[in-house]
DNA sequence: TTAAATACGACTATATTAGTCCAGTTTATA
DNA sequence: TATAAACTGGACTAATATAGTCGTATTTAA
């Protein structure tokens, strides 16, 4: 399947109100009631967010989030990255199987799979969370 | 996460194989073998495409596959649809789904999810099972 | 009549994704 | 200085999707 998981989702969601808000400090538990996301969750898609230098948090009271890239200098890709590790589109281009599949010899569609993972990484690494707009 | 499933792993595989062979009927256990594919997967995947009159197959004896349809009329976008069902990048694009999206008021990504479904569809329908070679 | 093939539904196992729980730490402010 | 509001983070469970298996039926060349 060729789907977006739920985490890139209220990424997406959460990056879109935060920058909206502009320069307003935004907590966990205001997107979390405003779109219905489950907090606990949500909340470590936003500690993600943090690790990457995406988003600036303050703890204790009154704090919360504050974007400290533009949303058109994160790609999709990276986003994706980020949040559930290098993407692949199949199993074997993860660097840790590439050397034991066992049918590697044989395989008729390496190549053609090393494209296609191409073409797709650069769709998605042009495609600025800005452009969701 | 953006991946191609093994069933259509195993259908580019496939389809390519017997290509190759020309007008030679393949059989699934020959595939099966050669590329260390569960048989019963792949058959199921192979039924798959005849249904959907990519192959045509003769049951008994001296009985297996054989294209109908050229790789370059075979886009990688109508293969995925075969195999497992429309594609869509995010819950809520899957037509059961539109009007139960309890969000969908609130929701800040709607428009942008959809043109980057768009953009996705449209890589993957211009993308031929042909290009993989 | 038999063996080699496809056809197909129901089932189980495994992996991934989604969500929950709980115990911290930090910090403004009453 | 106590408290409540917020983030932090690990371990866990639940739900879903994917991968694979089993059993049985049907077709057909030799």
């Amino acid at each position: 399947m060729v789907r977006f998981t739920k985490k890139v989702e209220y990424a997406l969601i959460s990056l879109r109100h935060i920058a909206n808000a502009k320069d307003e400090i935004i907590t966990a538990k205001q997107i979390s009631n405003k779109f219905n996301i489950p907090y606990e969750l949500l909340a470590k898609v936003l500690q993600k967010l943090k690790k990457e230098k995406i988003l600036e948090s303050n703890q204790g009271v009154n704090g919360g989030y504050k974007l400290i890239k533009q949303l058109n200098e994160i790609s999709l890709s990276s986003l994706i990255d980020v949040i559930e590790g290098k993407l692949a589109i199949v199993e074997c281009l993860h660097e840790k199987d590439i050397n034991d599949c066992f049918i590697s010899d044989t395989c008729n569609i390496k190549s053609p799979i090393n494209k296609m993972q191409y073409e797709l990484e650069n769709l998605l690494k042009h495609k600025m969370v800005s452009d969701f707009v």
